[in-house]
DNA sequence: TTCGTACTAGTACAGATGTACATCTACCGG
DNA sequence: CCGGTAGATGTACATCTGTACTAGTACGAA
């Protein structure tokens, strides 16, 4: 038998399969069958709308760097409607570090950027989301510190798989927003 | 023919294969061929002296980290004798990026890290030693938030493979380490 | 209804991969 | 000098991989 026809559902199904596939074992460890297997398509299925494992990888990355990038956007309206800049800052980050997979993905998406130039637009796209709203709030200089220093924060979190460290990061944030 | 013996030599060259093969194609990609390729010896020997391979990058990979961490030392003395203790602390980070492959290694390893505990420990070992430096100059909370500013700054010069922005991280540096 | 095609599904296959292993040889203790 | 063993080397093999391909089927158009 064959199953219900749904392009479009099944290529996002594929899609969401492959980042929760990534998030798993590592853009270097997906195979086309974990891909299948994950999303409950033959394996078939997914050469049919990815001519290439590049090619889902990348609209893997892609996906997931647009959920992170809508996150942010509602870190802008939570960060204008504070009138806690800091803590807000601290709040948004430690609920963002509350699932490991966004954050995994991220530095996966990182790594392969910094090897394959076709991904760094893909990874300058959150680079810049965040950029952009620290500047908001600290200026332009103090602002892409702040951005650096929130992405440092959050990746020694996911590694050494221990809560964000609060006073310390609290202590940095307020240098950098304050001033 | 068989080679002259000397397995200490040996046993270093195919993990000093191993790290360069790893800079190359990521964790995930490197095959007992491809380290025996690099270190120029035939493929039994990279299984004689690591059983699996995963005990081979194991072993690159705390071979990166002892690398980093000799680099930490001079860090630690430059700013030591330094009286401009920002410019020094820009300088040093700055340099340490002109070669990308110590620099992607250890994010390779963060981002293992990250998935498997048991090489948590050996990225931590480059963490606590930057917390330790930065600690030293700006207190721990401080300390810690500029550690977390330096790995999230290079990090992102990595990906964006642009070089520091040193106006912005001097900028952060300064409101770290002056309080 | 019939027909064409976009989609589904399963299989095939050549190549790469981790690792085991059998064979050979340099070196060291006697 | 001469075993014995730690190390060197090449090959074998089962498994997994990406991708191609054949065959079948649902569904919109005519």
């Amino acid at each position: 038998m064959t199953a219900r026809r749904d392009p479009e559902g099944r290529c996002r199904k594929i899609v969401t399969a492959t980042v929760r596939a990534i998030a798993d074992v590592g853009i270097g460890n997906v195979t086309h069958r974990k891909i299948a297997a994950l999303a409950g398509v033959p394996l078939g299925s997914t050469t049919y709308y990815f001519p290439t494992l590049d090619d889902l990888v990348a609209a893997a990355l892609r996906e997931a760097i647009e959920c992170a990038r809508a996150e942010l956007e509602a870190w802008a309206e939570e960060l204008m409607a504070s009138d806690d800049v800091v803590g807000t800052f601290v709040d948004v980050t430690r609920r963002h570090l509350d699932d490991r997979e966004p954050v995994l993905l991220e530095y996966e998406l990182y790594l392969a950027a910094a090897r394959s130039p076709e991904l760094r637009p893909v990874a300058q796209l959150w680079i810049d989301g965040l950029r952009g709203i620290c500047a908001r709030f600290a200026g332009k200089d103090r602002g892409f510190a702040l951005a650096a220093l929130i992405d440092g924060h959050m990746m020694q979190a996911l590694v050494t798989d221990e809560p964000l460290d609060a006073d310390a990061f609290r202590a940095g944030v307020e240098r950098l927003v304050n001033g």
